[in-house]
DNA sequence: CTGCCTGCAAACTCTTTGCACGAAT
DNA sequence: ATTCGTGCAAAGAGTTTGCAGGCAG
């Protein structure tokens, strides 16, 4: 729970620090968040954090969202299937790419340390300043595919 | 013209040997696409398509796009800003990255050759057999950082 | 002729927002 | 006491879909 208390803490001093108020509600959004080992939807967030304080709106947890990833204890991935998908950011590097496996729905993510490299090279051609890169890829499940069942199917 | 032709050819075929009827609206829809110059999203497509055919409606426009992004002559790219972009697949290679303007809201397209060998390598480790990859790369002008002005700007 | 394709409009999904109330500072 | 934060429900944006009529094969 050290970790847990320690992003919390982390949380509560980016709020005060920005003005913003320590609620109930956005605790309890930051506790269900940080509670989750494999990625999450907002929808998901809902749910988990009502099962905390069941005050807990849609509503707050989308603008919850924003800050959590604005400081950096959440991350956001899109992987293009109309929802976005987030996870706490315990780690520190942000060079990391996903790796989405299509039968399992399952996001992986692995580092991808050339990515900044490859970024900066290709911007300076194009006189821009790059501020983030992402890298996906989408993929089969090669056991089900032999075997017909996915190891990591839910 | 003649490239133009070319690729009209193989819609036609595509939709022929795939059962499906070669309509004026699809031709009309196939057409503006590949009059454009730059990334589009669904709603300009309709406009130029309505420019040849005005009786193109939004609806056949989306059940158009799956068709051409399917048949390879449209590439579809989601930047995650809510709208999808596309854009004709004149070239070969599908190894290509995109680095977006956030001033412009430009979007370009580079070659990144090591993409593939990225995901193959990532994914064997996992299990899992890549079906594609998506590299995009965020990045402010520096132009318009330095003079105020972004020399692409629309 | 047959049935795939079409336009229209309504439905859908995810997310954002206006408003009046409630709680943090 | 101030105001910012909240829940609710409605609004938005982009895309999909049900239906009756129309055109390709």
């Amino acid at each position: 729970m050290s970790s847990l208390n320690a992003s919390r803490d982390k949380f509560r001093k980016f709020l005060t620090q920005k003005g913003l108020r320590v609620t109930n509600q956005r605790l309890a959004i930051f506790d269900a968040a940080f509670a989750q080992k494999e990625h999450f939807t907002a929808e998901q967030l809902l749910d988990y954090a009502r099962a905390i304080d069941d005050s807990v709106s849609r509503a707050t947890v989308y603008r919850t969202l924003p800050i959590m990833t604005e400081s950096a204890l959440l991350r956001e991935v899109d992987i293009g299937s109309g929802e976005k998908f987030y996870y706490p950011n315990s780690g520190g590097t942000t060079q990391v790419a996903q790796v989405v496996c299509l039968d399992c729905d399952k996001i992986f993510e692995i580092s991808a340390p050339f990515m900044e490299w490859y970024g900066s090279t290709v911007s300076s051609k194009l006189g821009l300043t790059p501020v983030s890169q992402r890298l996906q890829v989408s993929a089969h499940c090669d056991t089900l595919r032999l075997t017909g069942t996915c190891p990591r199917r839910s």
